[in-house]
Formats: structure tokens, sequence, C-alpha cells
DNA sequence: AAAACGTGGATAGTGTTTGTCCGAGATTAC
DNA sequence: GTAATCTCGGACAAACACTATCCACGTTTT
């Protein structure tokens, strides 16, 4: 099981946001982390389509959120990177080959199925459970200012 | 995220190996899930190297539980196939960029990494909350001897 | 000896992830 | 109006993992 990697960059960018005074642009973010600066820029926009930051276009522009840093949970970010498709998709094995059950013992889905989607849900119920401004508590705001002021 | 699709292919060769009453060859459990015999051969390696299975060889050979089914969990087979690895890895990016952290302040892990850490456990914990002999219950061994025998 | 079977490596095709580049459009400052 | 700054969106490519196949080899039973 693999998580995108932009994941943690998004997450790291929403507690940013979440701290400081004004838009920040895309590329400022990408120095403030050390990360590529195009990439970057992907995973922003996909966060955008999401609906989690509003890009402000044209000079003096950049990424603010749209919501309460406490409205975004941390599932929330992962969903808009990684996407909300589950981890583990059936493909009906127990109907194929010889051992293949006859439809009308599979209007239920799979036990194998059940399991796995529960345990996704328990996956998602936890990451639901913090949301940006619960990580964002320990970075100083002023700090941010500063860094972010002397660009 | 997403979970390598052998996982569920092993979950069903393990939930027959549970109920069959003799050692099954790979390409036999490949026919009765109709699947690819020689890819289904490499999953069924990566279980006996995990020592959730052991191989017969030889004539008459086959493959066969090593343990008790109530003493498989889903997640011993998901980790077998899907590898152990956590799905998300810091890459302390707290550490780089204009923003960098002093080190004397990254000794405890990253918030994100926590977050992603305790969800994984949930996870983990769920799917070890379901064992290869609740998964096969509902198989009937009578049945599945049947399609065996006449091979 | 012969047949059946797993082992492990080599090899491809395919799809996803990661990352770069550039033109177009929007907005502000002068 | 013009220039500067910024986002948007798509095209593009390299790297990697996943999926899948094949074969030479050793082992075991008949």
């Amino acid at each position: 099981m693999k998580l995108s990697g932009g994941v943690e960059w998004a997450l790291h960018c929403c507690v940013v946001l979440s701290r400081a005074s004004a838009p920040v642009p895309s590329a400022r973010l990408a120095e403030l982390h050390g990360v590529s600066k195009t990439y970057l820029a992907k995973h922003l926009q996909a966060l955008a389509r999401a609906g989690l930051v509003r890009a402000a276009e044209g000079r003096d522009g950049g990424y603010a959120l749209t919501r309460e840093p406490a409205a975004i949970t941390v599932l929330d970010v992962v969903e808009a990177i990684d996407g909300d498709q589950p981890a583990f998709r059936c493909t009906e094995i127990r109907q194929q080959g010889e051992l293949a059950l006859p439809p009308e013992e599979c209007r239920v889905p799979c036990g194998i199925a059940r399991v796995m989607a529960e345990a996704e849900r328990s996956w998602r119920r936890s990451l639901a459970g913090t949301t940006i401004a619960d990580l964002g508590a320990s970075l100083d705001p002023a700090r941010l200012d500063r860094v972010l002021g002397r660009g």
C-alpha cells in the first residue's frame, strides 16, 4: 500500500496557509519547503479543484484556504491529492473459474471485500479526526510572516 | 492509496487452502479462480517466504497452510503480498527550505507523520481482526473436494 | 526413468507517479 | 495602456512499480 508523495507536501502547505496573513504564491510555498516549484503547483491545483484552497490570480496573488483551518481535516487533503477511490477493488473472483459461485449467492458483497472496506473506513475515520488547525498549532505565525516578508 | 491486486488472489487462495484436505498445486488454484497461473505462482512464493504456506515439491505436491486458519489474519496475507512498509513515509520536509526547523526541535516525529501512522495502525488493527477461518466459514469443504477431485 | 511440481531469474508490456516546460489568461502597479 | 506578476491547464518525458510470461533447474513420487 502506498500513498502519493504529494500528500505530504499538500499538508505542509495547508498548515502554512492556515497561519499566513495573506495569499502565498505557489513558488513561494515551494521555497519554504525546499520542493519542486512546478510539481507543487500541480498539487495545489488539485487542492483548488477539491475546493480546499482558492487561487488569487494576477500580481500579488497566491493561494489561501477557503475555510477555517478547523474545518479542513487531514482526510480532506489526502482525498484531494490521492483521490477518493478505495485502496481495494473487488474483482469478483468468487464468480470466476471452476469454483465460481452462482450469481444468486453473490447479492451480498464478498467477505474479503467487506473486511477491506471496513479497514479502510477505520483509516479514513482516523484521518478525519485531525484538522489543519490541530497541525498548525505549533507553527509560530510571527516567524512565518518574518520568513515570508523578506522573500 | 492503492493495494496490490495480488492481495485479492492470495486471500482467496488461503481460504481455499484452509478448507482443502490435501496440498493444492498452484496451477490448480489458478484454475479454481480463473486467474493467470504463472502470475499467481509468484504470489504464492511470496506467501511461502512469509511463512504462511508451505510448498510440497515434486509430484503430487502443492501448497498448504502452515498454521491453523484461525491463526492467520487478513493482515498477515496483506503484508506478505504487499509488504509491510508504511503507506506514508515522512521525508522530513520540516527540516528543509526556508522554513526549516532546527534539528533540536525535531526529536519528536512530525505531527503529520504521527497522524498518518495512527491512521495506518487503525487500518492494520482492523485487518488483523479477521482470520482466514472467518472468511472460509461459508465455503463448503465437500463442494471444494468435489471440484478438486475430478480435476 | 518419467511425470508432476515448485523455485528463481530474466524479460516485457503497461500504467502510474513524478516532474518539467510553456503558452494563455487574469490581475495589479505604474 | 503597458509591464510585471501570478495562476491555469495541457503537453510531454523520465522513472518506477505492477502485471504478466517464460524457461532452465532441482525435487519428489510412481
